[in-house]
DNA sequence: GAATTAATGTTTACAGCGTAAACATAGTAC
DNA sequence: GTACTATGTTTACGCTGTAAACATTAATTC
């Protein structure tokens, strides 16, 4: 094995998305990723100043991967117009995206990160990300000016993003009989929700975009 | 000072409310909240199995305080009907106790306790906080089944959720000029968004509602 | 091409963490 | 009063992030 590995840097930022998928952010250490990069616990401060740089790094890559996966979608190069079927269908990538890659959308957009300011490429994926999402609703709906786009946009995204944090609970109360022998409401309720995807979400995002 | 506190317990969780609000549930030491107390690091280990459950009984005092608040908006022991502005202020009671309440509404719905199921207080200080979402939804409006309110409740909470994350969101790209020296265009609509705050209101949860 | 310097790795060390185990003291039940 | 239980302290262990000193390789200068 040769002392100098070349692209550790990359190398590092893959396992700690590999580690940080399987077992949470909370759950791993830089030790233990640095182990499974096959090289000494401190040679990740070589490449990252701290813990939460790496962090940042593994975040960025993921705004990075989610824009992917909704690009898939709805072609970012193009500027035409898109149906509400195609908006419906980015915004279930964005679902899709956060569910399966949870503990980095975690990182993404959790308290890990204090202040994206101090990682560049994280803040510029973060906009891009928010810019890709205004100009999709842009494609799907003339409004009158670009404050109203901006309520659009937080409205939608913020339904997104809670949708995610609900679908967190709904596992830390998954299937708990309540004390008097009856199950949950609120697990009946999300999981309806989730069994009905598309339906939910196209009179949800219907009825925010005309509000 | 006698040996024997007391109560220990309860000054333990007062202690952990406070530091936990003050510097963020990962920053902060069971030793740390022993030293507040004026005990031994390990004394906290007769009341708390482990620091995951200190912290389930910070977020459980979380769930009852959050609950007071907007009790005070819709007495919950009543059953009678509500108008709109009641509940769109009980909406924004609880976008307050979020925002003031920072931290520990992190412990509350993040990622630090895995299964509410262990600590069945907070569960059903949980449990009790969505049923009292939906019986004010009830009081409010008349829908066809029981699935209906759970269906609105769901889109409702996703959305309140979301705002306060993406509250969250705003505070990490705080005054962020972007590379090319314009400035945040998600901040700006965010903050757009609260200085409306109640229209902002208004218009959602009367479109999620209906919709 | 050899010498110097910069980049990138390893080893060692330290303080803080969660928590287990052994021990000490105070309150309770008989 | 004596035994028992609850609740405190002391000590100890392995893991953590990271600083500092050292080693090796790659890049730059002459």
């Amino acid at each position: 094995m040769k002392y100098h590995h070349g692209n550790l840097r990359s190398e590092l930022i893959r396992c700690a998305c590999t580690l940080c998928e399987e077992h949470g952010h909370d759950k791993i250490s830089l030790r233990g990723i640095a182990k499974e990069a096959n090289v000494s616990q401190t040679a990740p401060y070589r490449h990252f100043e701290t813990k939460e740089s790496l962090l940042a790094a593994v975040a960025a890559h993921g705004f990075v991967e989610m824009q992917k996966s909704i690009d898939k979608i709805i072609d970012l190069s193009k500027t035409n117009k898109i149906s509400k079927k195609t908006l419906i269908d980015a915004m279930l990538a964005y679902l899709d995206f956060a569910i399966n890659n949870n503990n980095i959308y975690e990182v993404m957009f959790g308290t890990v990160i204090k202040d994206f300011r101090n990682f560049p490429d994280l803040h510029d994926a973060a906009l891009e990300a928010y810019s890709s999402l205004k100009s999709s609703i842009k494609r799907y709906i003339k409004l009158k000016n670009d404050q109203e786009y901006d309520e659009k946009c937080v409205k939608i995204w913020a339904f997104l993003h809670g949708l995610v944090g609900l679908n967190k609970i709904e596992q830390k109360l998954e299937d708990a009989p309540t004390t008097d022998g009856s199950y949950d409401m609120p697990i009946d309720a999300l999981r309806a929700a989730k069994n009905n995807l598309v339906p939910f979400m196209n009179s949800s995002i219907d009825a925010l975009i005309k509000s």
